[in-house]
Formats: structure tokens, C-alpha cells, sequence
DNA sequence: GCTGACATGTAAACCGTTACATGATTAA
DNA sequence: TTAATCATGTAACGGTTTACATGTCAGC
């Protein structure tokens, strides 16, 4: 159930419509949480409901658009929830690719190298993501960063930029290293291949 | 939906009861997929009803039990899935720890060091038991490896036991390094409290 | 007039979690 | 006899995904 705090995570820096939020949430932002469209509308509806948000319509130009910004209460439950205790549910013990990999004895090498290629091309799509947002977040062009600095205290800049960079640098540590399991992963196929061979070649001599 | 994947690959080893299936979908058990007990029941009653799996109810001694094996089309179903490119989902883009560390910033240093803490803790815990795991493996202790190299032939073995120390030492890996993240996320803080100690020392002066 | 970006939604299905529920067997 | 382990389930709820659905506005 972390939509609501992630909605209210990004909403705190500057208020947004779902659309803008749709955008953020998209995977190829570069953000630490994904969803989809039918997903934020009816949640920012119920969180507006529950008076963690406020909204109101906008008639700027083009079509009516719904601009949500956090209440006083959303601010008190994101800050409850970013300093509770988090709990590990089992999603974190999930892990379909390892799951297949520790199976990939089944199908032939060609497969299971596809398997590793497809899986390092994966992570090297998110990490130049991470990267980029990185960048964009220390050198403070990202407009959320700026608006977000905008809002707050001077002497609170150094501490929200270190987090929001302390938390990318771990994304992309995470899927370098994934990129390397995958290439580890390559050899590995190469190997078996190899004594695959080795051993068919000294059998039937 | 790789529930019942895992499960195929698992009683590919050997049959087994739901009971049994528990134990190894048992977060403590360092197999890469944790399921409960509500969901490992139905599922295998629908699988079994979708000829993926076939049953008989077992008499000896306890209570009546029964025990699963996979069918020739689960055989096939599961091969499939192995070797068929996977889907990278938007679940792979979400994590409510990185989320959480992007907003630190918010709450007390003593919360954010507890947090890095707990999550430390969380990821020695999943390390000893995959490091167990992969020990019972390669060395050939593990009851399920046994009973998987006995139903296949000499020659795959290297490469059965190959693939499953692969993706166990991946999930080493990747508890290596949140573990280090986490570490380094306490030196953050303490750098924090550090600077900003200084700095109220320097402006009421 | 058409395409693409803007902008917002609903419905059904699916997967997973929490809580509830039951009963047999074995060892202390 | 009582607690722990064995053994199997159901009900209600909540979150996510896929597919469906609608309409505006700007530029070509």
C-alpha cells in the first residue's frame, strides 16, 4: 500500500494533476515507484476523499484539469509513514528471474543466453534512467527538485538532496550489479557449453 | 503469476503434499519464492484441475495427505515458461525502501538511522539463509537436490546444480549490497547531524 | 481532416494477504 | 493433558493489471 505515500511524497514538492503524477509514476521516469493510469485516478479520488489531499479544477486554456495538493493531513501521515518501521513483506522474497534462472538446465544454451542478454539490456535501460535523474537532481534541473528546495528551508537543502541522491545511488549500484550477474550469467552458458561438447566428443571415441 | 511456476519447478524434484510445498515457499527456507498457506491450497487444487498436476490422497500412518506430482503437460507448461523471454512487469520498478530513503529528510536523524538499521538487519537475515542454501546444494545435502539429480541423467548434473548456484549466488550479491547501502546510509546520517550541529553552532554565534 | 499529446475515467479479472476455521497425531 | 507439529482449507478484502471508453486541443 505504498501508492498513497508515494502520490504524497511527489505531491509534497508541488501540486499536480493526475496527469503530471501519471508522468512521474511512468517507468521510464526514472522515479523509485511505478503505476498506471487506472491506477492514480481512482487513488488520488479516494485520497481526496479520505482529506489526505485537497483539489480543485483549473480552466487554464484547454480542457478542465484537476489540480491535487497534500492537506495538513497527508503531510502528518507521510511523515508517520516515512519514519515508521517498514515492514518486508513477502513481495521482497520474489524473484521471477532468479526463479527461472535457477532452472535454465532445461532449456538449451541459446535460450538461456537470450535469457541473460534480455535481463542486462533490462537493467542498462534503468539504470541510464537512474542516472539521468540522478544528474538532473544534484544539478537541480529537475523541475520537482527545484520546486521541492523552493518550499523548504535553506539549511534543509543539503540533507533533501543527499536522501533523494543517497536512494538513486542505490538503484544504480543495484542494476549494475545485476548487469554483471547477467554477464557472469553469459559465461556460465558458455562454459556448460563447452563441457557439454568436451564430454559428447569423448564418448563415443 | 509465477506461483505456480515455482511450484512446478519444485515438485519437478519430487511429488510432494501442500504441506511440504510450505516449507519450501517459506520465507526462512532461502528458496526465491515465498507464498503463504491461503494461496498454495487453491492453487494447487486449480492447477491439478487444469491437468498441470496430477494426485492421490496418501494413508500412511498420519492423517490423510495429499501428494502432488507434475503431469507431462506441466512438465511442458514449465519448459515453456523457463525458456520463453520474460516480461519485465512494473513490479520490478517499485520499492518502498528506496522510496522511503528518498524522504529522510523529514523525519529525526535517530528514525533515519533506525531505518537504515532495520534494513541491514533484514538483508544478514536473508543472507545466512540463502549462503545455507546454496551450501546444501553444491554440496549436495539438500534433500531436493538429491532427488533432482536422481531423476536425471549423469551428464546434466553439472549443469542442473550450475544454474541453482548461480541464481542463489545472485541473491548473495544482491544482500551484499543493500547491506552496504545500508551501512553507508548510516554514515550519511551521521554526516548530516554533523553538519548541521555545525552550523547552528556557527549562526547564533 | 487527421494525428498526437492532453486529460480523465470505469469494469472485470487476477493475485495476494489477513483473519478465521478445523481437526489429527505425537512428545513432554 | 496440553502444546507443538502435521495437515488442509475458506471468506473477505485490498491492490494491480488489462481492456474498454470518452473527449479536448494544437499543429500539420
Amino acid at each position: 500500500m505504498s501508492l498513497r505515500h508515494a502520490v504524497l511524497g511527489v505531491l509534497s514538492a508541488q501540486p499536480m494533476t493526475g496527469y503530471d503524477l501519471l508522468e512521474v509514476f511512468d517507468r521510464s521516469s526514472g522515479y523509485v515507484w511505478a503505476a498506471g493510469q487506472p491506477q492514480i485516478y481512482p487513488e488520488l479520488k479516494k485520497m481526496a476523499g479520505e482529506g489526505l489531499l485537497t483539489s480543485k479544477v483549473l480552466h487554464t486554456g484547454r480542457r478542465a484539469r484537476r489540480l491535487y495538493a497534500v492537506s495538513a493531513k497527508g503531510r502528518d501521515e507521510f511523515e508517520r509513514w516515512v519514519g515508521d518501521e517498514p515492514e518486508y513483506g513477502p513481495e521482497r522474497d520474489r524473484d521471477s528471474v532468479r526463479l527461472r534462472a535457477m532452472y535454465l538446465d532445461i532449456v538449451d544454451t541459446s535460450r538461456a543466453r537470450k535469457f541473460f542478454e534480455g535481463y542486462a539490456a533490462y537493467y542498462e535501460d534503468r539504470l541510464s534512467q537512474w542516472r539521468q535523474r540522478l544528474e538532473n537532481i544534484v544539478n537541480g534541473r529537475s523541475p520537482l527538485i527545484k520546486a521541492r528546495l523552493a518550499s523548504r528551508a535553506a539549511d534543509e537543502h543539503n540533507a533533501i538532496v543527499a536522501y533523494k541522491r543517497f536512494a538513486l545511488e542505490g538503484q544504480i549500484g543495484r542494476a549494475e550489479l545485476e548487469i554483471e550477474w547477467a554477464r557472469n550469467g553469459m559465461k556460465l552458458v558458455t562454459q556448460l557449453e563447452a563441457s557439454r561438447r568436451g564430454k559428447r566428443k569423448s564418448v563415443p571415441a
